[in-house]
DNA sequence: GCCGCTCGGGTAATGGATTTCCCAGAGGTC
DNA sequence: GACCTCTGGGAAATCCATTACCCGAGCGGC
């Protein structure tokens, strides 16, 4: 409720003045200084962030635009993007696209009409709204999955390059039919895992085959289905590449209901590890993914974007790393 | 980048005229209305928000401040708030306290300077910012715990009731020294577990003891040392009662160190569920609380508070779920 | 002792949308 | 035909912090 000018009636100085304290800018006479504070305190002063994001056309705020805040990959993401934020003064702002292009989209034009400072996002498809924020200057960083029509910061994990791993351990423990759950076509990290998946078959002389690979969202229920549609074939797979967390639920749930047993019966390897990967009998081998460094990194890269627009965007490209558990075992 | 004027401008009408066309206020001619939403989109205009906060008093914003992003009990209420919220035009953002107080002050504080429309929190402690909400008049709603000094909107779970509930279930199982490992004290919903847990031990006419107690912050690798220090005792207990979901994953890697199997050894029962939580063997018996109701009724509570801020506090308390499965079983 | 420079701090312009106030014109009444 | 009412829309005030610009005092140099 008070405003600067209630202060600086207080503490006896001019409106510029108390700002010039508050913000610790220009030099001010250490003991007006004082006063100023002083009187803020006792007012309860709060500047009023519109006036003073008006004034200074940008927010100190960076906009978060995850496609699923139940996914612990995403969350973890915004953490690390927090860690960063935070140290330099910003705050973040989380918004969750649900994979839903629309929301990403309203979520872009709120920041762009908050004149947010930077975005962050994990673009679900073609993401109509970036243009926007490159029309607009606004400094954007992708993370996990890059923008196909704009060169901007990306900071990606080598997931095709995981998904090959993943799939030759497979063929190194023995599994002869190995199929992959991957998900919707069109979404970057789903066609990689899936071509990594048919690198690594083709490299070991494997025949690939379009009926050991089944699409679906990136949600438990899909990958549920796509596993016991797999799986009631004549020529049923005899081993899993499962291209994230939620799904991996699914197919386990499957495998659980036919009676199949993961590691002996079916092979599996999923990518995100999760604290109760290693609670299941046998424990679930993963691909886990950097995404806390991901989050760290992409904070910077937005923030040395947001000092300087100019740099040529550059293409983080992060390792990921298979823990060998037992579900991919006989 | 272009203002209203830019807007008014190419119309050939007034700032004002713009302003109420756009925002569909009072009477504008239609004619006149579709040559401005015509030349708005013409030029990509993007109302500025600070401006438009600054004039309003008020931003089309609710802080939401949770505890752990990456508890998903926390990110289902959010879920919740954000489908309600988004219904009448408001945008949530998501702030993370991590469990610390001067966190969650932080965010109260920007919250404050943002003008945003409301907050709703899961205060950890005893939440010294709530009073700056309450001196500004700024509507607010707690969320999962009360807040002790101040009245104010609440949404609860009987938590004491589910935990009795929980307990009496592991009692009538057959288990007999049952053992309770929850969260911090002072942490309200961590003492009414507990609270509950003593009640239905007395109402079966049992002992309680304080060996078979532990309390740890409502994470795994406490809760991870709280069983093993409860199993090695003398007289160990033969069945737990965990105080959420991260815990439950420490008690049951401690169970598996110590060979001892859900169920048959130690029966277990935990609160939140998970998708997780079938998968096990045996599946985990959980207390599911309605996360995603309480945040839409949080939200509900709190847009109707916008509007009025004169309505005498509420509190809601939503009812638990015991979802039997076999960790409570021998 | 005077000039000029520096430093601290005040005055006022600024950012852009909303909203109050008021006016012009259309339509209605007697 | 004169006057009143009602409606749509323009001019200008307003929200409040920041900052460009400017001024006065104090100090050093010659």
């Amino acid at each position: 409720m008070p405003t600067i000018s209630d202060v600086a009636a207080r503490a006896g100085v001019s409106t510029a003045t108390v700002s010039r304290a508050l913000n610790g800018k220009a030099t001010v006479d250490p003991e007006l200084a004082a006063r100023v504070r002083q009187a803020a305190t006792e007012l309860g002063y709060q500047p009023n962030g519109p006036a003073r994001n008006l004034r200074r056309q940008e927010a100190a705020v960076v906009a978060l635009i995850i496609s699923d805040v139940e996914n612990p990959f995403f969350t973890a993401i915004a953490r690390g993007v927090e860690d960063i934020a935070h140290e330099v003064g910003y705050s973040v702002v989380l918004c969750n696209s649900d994979e839903s292009a629309e929301k990403e989209n309203r979520y872009i034009d709120i920041a762009l009409q908050e004149r947010v400072a930077g975005v962050i996002l994990s673009p679900s498809g073609p993401a109509a709204g970036v243009a926007k924020l490159a029309a607009r200057g606004t400094a954007y960083v992708a993370v996990d999955r890059p923008l196909p029509e704009h060169d901007s910061d990306v900071v990606l994990v080598d997931t095709r390059l995981a998904a090959a791993q993943a799939t030759a351990h497979l063929i190194a423990q023995g599994y002869e039919r190995i199929g992959c759950v991957t998900g919707p076509a069109g979404v970057r990290t789903a066609d990689d895992r899936l071509a990594g998946y048919r690198d690594a078959l083709r490299t070991a002389k494997r025949r690939t085959s379009t009926r050991l690979v089944r699409r679906s969202e990136y949600k438990a229920v899909g990958a549920h289905r796509a596993a016991v549609d797999l799986l009631s074939q004549p020529e049923p797979p005899d081993a899993l590449l499962v291209a994230n967390n939620a799904m991996a639920v699914g197919v386990l749930q499957a495998l659980q209901e036919l009676g199949r047993r993961p590691g002996r019966d079916v092979g599996v390897v999923a990518f995100d590890d999760a604290p109760w990967a290693e609670l299941l009998d046998p424990p679930l081998t993963v691909v886990a993914q950097p995404a806390y460094e991901i989050g760290t990194e992409a904070a910077r890269l937005l923030l040395a974007r947001i000092a300087d627009n100019t740099r040529p965007p550059t293409v983080t490209t992060l390792g990921a790393r298979l823990i060998d558990r037992a579900s991919s075992h006989r």
